[in-house]
DNA sequence: CTGCTTGCAAATAGTTTGCACGTTC
DNA sequence: GAACGTGCAAACTATTTGCAAGCAG
């Protein structure tokens, strides 16, 4: 068993695609970091080790990885989009209160995902979307204490 | 019984806001149109009938209708986001290869949702998120004729 | 008349793209 | 050394905001 970068690593060059800093980089600021950061989070991240990395070569890095099904995003819901490890499929929570994100295990969606396909013949995208609600802490204090949204 | 534009009209009185040409031709647009419509497409046929209405006065009449709770909106994951009147709450199923949408009763996530909140205290927004999959037709064609996302 | 609303223009935020140069295999 | 990648700057899309003028109540 090697690293988790090593393996990536070996995915990006069975596809036939070169290993070059900045997918290196990518990847491992993605599997140190926190499981969902943004492309801005992992811009600024990755420009403390390689400062001429630019932004734009980072999303198309994110682009190329998840093109070859290495990492998924998510879009929560105000427009930005935060990428993650495509190992472990899960859906996540997305507070549109605080914006914290919760992860929960795709099993939960089992039985909403046989109905949408048995009734509506539509197939639920692992791990590509978000739920929005409120979290605990913001249901509890309501709209009173922070902003909406 | 009033007509449903009369209706919204008065509910937005009742909240002590104006009834302006503006916030009545978007209404009106919402009401008469499809059900999903991004600021743009309400803009777009605004402009048809009063050409001095500006998009940026759409995004606030739609901010405002939507804070008084006649309207909801949603994204539809690439950023985009369609407005749609408050008074169905429904789901939004997304077919992240056509981009069609087809609208499910909420009923289908009443145990989901009652599963969210039980086991991680998370309160599922009514008709405010957007499920992504693939959509009957796109789902047997699969990656063959259009184009992902 | 008085404040809520709007038009306009300019600013943002997030992401994408064209092009010439650099790097990996 | 050829093809793939990258830096940079500029373009884009969707949305927001400041401000002065306009209109509803």
């Amino acid at each position: 068993m090697n690293t988790p970068l090593e393996d990536k690593i070996r995915e990006l060059k069975h596809q036939g695609l070169k290993a070059t800093v900045a997918r290196r980089a990518v990847l491992e600021v993605l599997i140190e970091g926190p499981s969902h950061q943004s492309a801005d989070d992992i811009a600024t991240k990755i420009s403390q080790r390689y400062p001429e990395i630019h932004l734009s070569t980072i999303y198309r890095t994110l682009d190329t990885l998840e093109n070859i099904g290495s990492i998924d995003h998510v879009h929560l819901g105000h427009g930005r989009a935060v990428y993650h490890l495509g190992d472990d499929p899960h859906q996540h929570l997305v507070c549109d209160r605080c914006g914290s994100v919760i992860e929960v295990p795709n099993e939960i969606f089992a039985s909403l995902s046989k109905t949408l396909a048995n009734d509506y013949g539509f197939h639920l995208r692992r791990s590509h979307f978000a739920v929005l609600g409120r979290c605990q802490a913001c249901e509890a204090t309501d709209g009173s204490t922070a902003q909406p949204r």
